[in-house]
DNA sequence: AGTATTTATTGTCAGTATGACAATAAATAA
DNA sequence: TTATTTATTGTCATACTGACAATAAATACT
């Protein structure tokens, strides 16, 4: 360091600028059958006591929000994300003055993505205090409840960014198992787009590119087996994502 | 407002969370001919002096970053934004813990896009103090020099991103006047690219149907002239973009 | 056991988009 | 007048799409 920079940083005075609280707010997703579900935390105190709102919370000041994310989701599911493979990434930024009542509060917005076998919900930290998270079916959600803050103007951020990335990459395949069949990847499809189901001819044809065929095979109670794919490395949308505890410290 | 919900708010300690600096950095892009140009200030103080920084700045009580980002923008080029078209979207907040060796400052990245008669670019602010804004085109700078701060990571991550938006949406046509000719558009697309001639007529029909025809027509110096198209409302990428001037104050 | 049922996968086919390239048309420059 | 430049339209083989049928492989039911 410089003479003239070690200067500088001696008068620079940081109470001269406007300063904010920073938090993340966290989308986490998984998918059973064909229904997309959230984790919800349910207000106890004011503001919007009593209402739905994502889970979250402050970023420490040795960490990124990235990793804040990381370890919201940590605390908040009480899952080992290792075991538990999981996608985080971020979304966008919510700073109006006033979206937190009580102070400036900016938060960074991420979306998480939850593998499951698509027959039961990751099971949601139970030993937490009255903040514990619960799983409820997005689109219900949407469409009965009222939300904290501006947090469903982010949870639908967070399903058109997923509804619009899966047309383009596999990001889906982060909502299953690391070996999946056709038709569980098809199901996620229904659950984000919400919609009817899909074609499963023309599904499997333009998956089956993307996708290595295992040689294995699923046993489901009725019907032919379905073969078991895993997602060809070169197809997953970021070529490497960030591990759970790899911060910069 | 309830009993126990102003009690709250008197109970509540902003000082007990971390607080930070929030600014907001720009990518400002235009095209002439077929380049792309940013504009960029050279830093006269430490750290990272002399080196090119992207324009930005700090976050006031009553904006949000949005807010922040046009006045930014307003100031840096000294432009009438009424009549410069201009679009500025956030692109993503940037909040490593020593992003800046001053202090804890987090960075909300956005992405501003200003209109060209694609022959000049909009003059910059000359009355401005030591820190104006300059125009450098872009892919020569990445290849060349260093960049402040992480601003490099920025840079590229907005190029990623305009060039991932106009391969589905008109957002190209952002960067031209309200009627322009499809060679304009064309060359908007190779200088994002930063790519090979395309093909005209491929290029034409793939675009015709997202463009009304005004019925006007350039007079190039040389060969036969170009019909002056308009961006058929329905086909621009967000349905309404946030006015400058209206905050939520 | 044998038949119906469920489901995965492959096939068909018409409609449409794509990229490479040629042909035509309309202007200016020499 | 002719050459040149550029915009636009045309051609064509290939590939992808969506709708739908056909086949194959398993289980459920009687």
């Amino acid at each position: 360091m410089s003479a003239g920079e070690k200067q500088f940083l001696e008068d620079y005075e940081p109470e001269d600028y406007p300063s904010v609280a920073l938090t993340v707010d966290l989308v986490v997703l998984a998918v059973t059958g064909d229904t997309l579900y959230a984790a919800f935390v349910r207000r106890g105190g004011h503001p919007f006591k009593g209402a739905l709102a994502l889970p979250g919370g402050f970023v420490g000041p040795d960490e990124d929000a990235l990793d804040a994310a990381w370890r919201e989701l940590e605390e908040e599911t009480g899952l080992d994300l290792g075991a538990h493979r999981a996608h985080v990434e971020q979304l966008a930024t919510y700073s109006a003055p006033k979206r937190d009542p009580r102070m400036r509060v900016v938060s960074v917005a991420h979306l998480a993505l939850l593998a499951t076998d698509s027959r039961t919900l990751p099971e949601l930290d139970p030993g937490s205090d009255a903040t514990a998270a619960h799983w409820h079916p997005v689109h219900e959600v949407l469409a009965t409840e009222a939300l904290a803050f501006d947090h469903r103007e982010i949870l639908t951020a967070a399903l058109e960014r997923l509804a619009g990335k899966i047309e383009y990459t596999l990001t889906a395949a982060k909502l299953l198992p690391e070996e999946f069949a056709l038709y569980q990847l098809r199901h996620v499809y229904e659950a984000v787009w919400n919609t009817e189901k899909l074609d499963a001819g023309n599904f499997t044809r333009k998956m089956t590119g993307a996708l290595a065929d295992t040689g294995r095979k699923t046993s489901r109670s009725k019907g032919a087996p379905a073969a078991l794919f895993t997602v060809r490395s070169e197809y997953l949308s970021p070529p490497m994502t960030r591990p759970p505890g790899a911060a910069d410290r």
